[in-house]
DNA sequence: TAGGCCATCTGGTCCT
DNA sequence: AGGACCAGATGGCCTA
């Protein structure tokens, strides 16, 4: 069911993507005045990057462990008429103190590197539960956090509406706020293929069809400024993932269509200007279109549990069209794939969500 | 070389 | 006191 797999993932989701509350803008980040257990944290300069210059501001005064001044490296004679300051007095930092704060230091530091990969694992396993995946070319974590928000999204339209959307306003949906090579990507995933974008225009010039398509697929009535913009180069970013550069994804106008009510209240989508998804689709990846691509000329969504609607068998997945799985289903069980591939076959929910999509 | 992305270190803050 | 979480700083890697 489509709840279990919000079950699974919105939590991780909404905690990644800091959906969940914008208090932590509330958080009180009052900097206390009274830092003087600053000089209690040993720099450790073994394992510690050159470093942040106020730390190392910070810990002038500590060199001299030994010495049995202790008030003075806090300044109080330059404060001047500011009374002196309370609280505990700095300990002087004996070799044996050091050390422990140097020890200190390190395990904290370790800790911090497993909670970021502890991160960075729930984000590989994001990128495996949204809609598009590939192990060579992963998406950034920003970009990822974009399309499982995006892909949360069209879910929940599919449920409140309980209809099948266009797969147009799907597909734009999924890359609202992607950045151009991500959009790609997705498209790439979803096997759209662009044609049906780029070449199949009506003879005002203006509107677009697609021919034997399954969905219902409302027309544009922009056009899209990055088609003939001298900017968009066919191919010359296609599945390009990494490196790129947000800056051209932004200028680009909406396409209209039908889409979600993106000004809803509980559409939380304007972290970036939208997108145009017709001129993402580069025309390398029109070109790139393999023979199986041609053969699945209509969308991949049709990765549907009847027969003759399988996923190409090149891709050799784990899983059967039922979406049953061996082993558990929690989604840190999914193997790893090897190359992009569709999620849509394995767990009821994209069962359910094929139905919707299935003629 | 600039810009994007990432890993890591670090200190501050909050919580138990 | 110690751990979790966070954000800033820094440097490395990669690509256009």
């Amino acid at each position: 069911m489509l709840t279990r797999l919000f079950s699974e993932v919105l939590p991780d989701v909404q905690k990644l993507a800091g959906w969940a509350d914008d208090s932590e803008s509330e958080d009180s980040k009052t900097k206390d005045d009274d830092q003087d257990h600053l000089g209690d944290e040993d720099l450790d300069d073994g394992d510690a990057a050159e470093g942040s210059s106020r730390a190392q501001s910070e810990m002038a005064g500590d060199d001299d462990d030994d010495d049995d001044a202790e008030d003075e490296d806090c300044g109080d004679e330059t404060e001047g008429d500011k009374p002196k300051k309370r609280g505990p007095k700095k300990r002087k930092m004996t070799p044996a103190r050091m050390e422990r704060s140097k020890v200190r230091r390190q395990k904290a530091n370790a800790r911090e590197r497993t909670r970021m990969h502890d991160l960075n694992s729930a984000l590989d396993n994001l990128r495996k539960v949204v809609p598009c995946y590939s192990k060579t070319q992963k998406l950034s974590k920003i970009e990822t956090l974009r399309l499982a928000k995006n892909y949360i999204w069209a879910l929940g339209e599919i449920l409140r509406n309980g209809k099948r959307p266009d797969v147009v306003s799907y597909v734009q949906t999924l890359c609202k706020g992607l950045s151009q090579p991500t959009t790609n990507l997705v498209a790439g995933c979803l096997q759209l293929n662009t044609r049906n974008f780029l070449t199949e225009q009506c003879p005002d010039g203006s509107r677009f069809h697609v021919p034997n398509s399954p969905f219902s697929v409302h027309p544009y009535s922009y056009p899209c400024p990055r088609l003939s913009s001298p900017q968009y180069q066919p191919g010359s970013s296609a599945h390009n993932v990494r490196n790129h550069s947000y800056g051209s994804g932004y200028d680009a106008v909406y396409q209209g269509g039908a889409s979600p009510d993106y000004n809803s209240p509980d559409y939380e989508g304007h972290h970036s200007p939208p997108v145009c998804v017709n001129g993402n689709f580069s025309v390398r990846q029109q070109e790139s279109v393999s023979p199986d691509t041609d053969r699945n000329y209509h969308y991949a969504m049709h990765y549907s549990g009847l027969p003759g609607s399988r996923p190409p068998a090149a891709h050799g997945l784990p899983f059967g069209p039922s979406g049953a799985r061996s082993g558990g289903a929690h989604s840190e069980n999914i193997p790893p794939f090897h190359d992009v591939h569709l999620h849509h076959d394995r767990a009821p929910a994209y069962e359910e969500l094929n139905a919707f999509f299935h003629n």
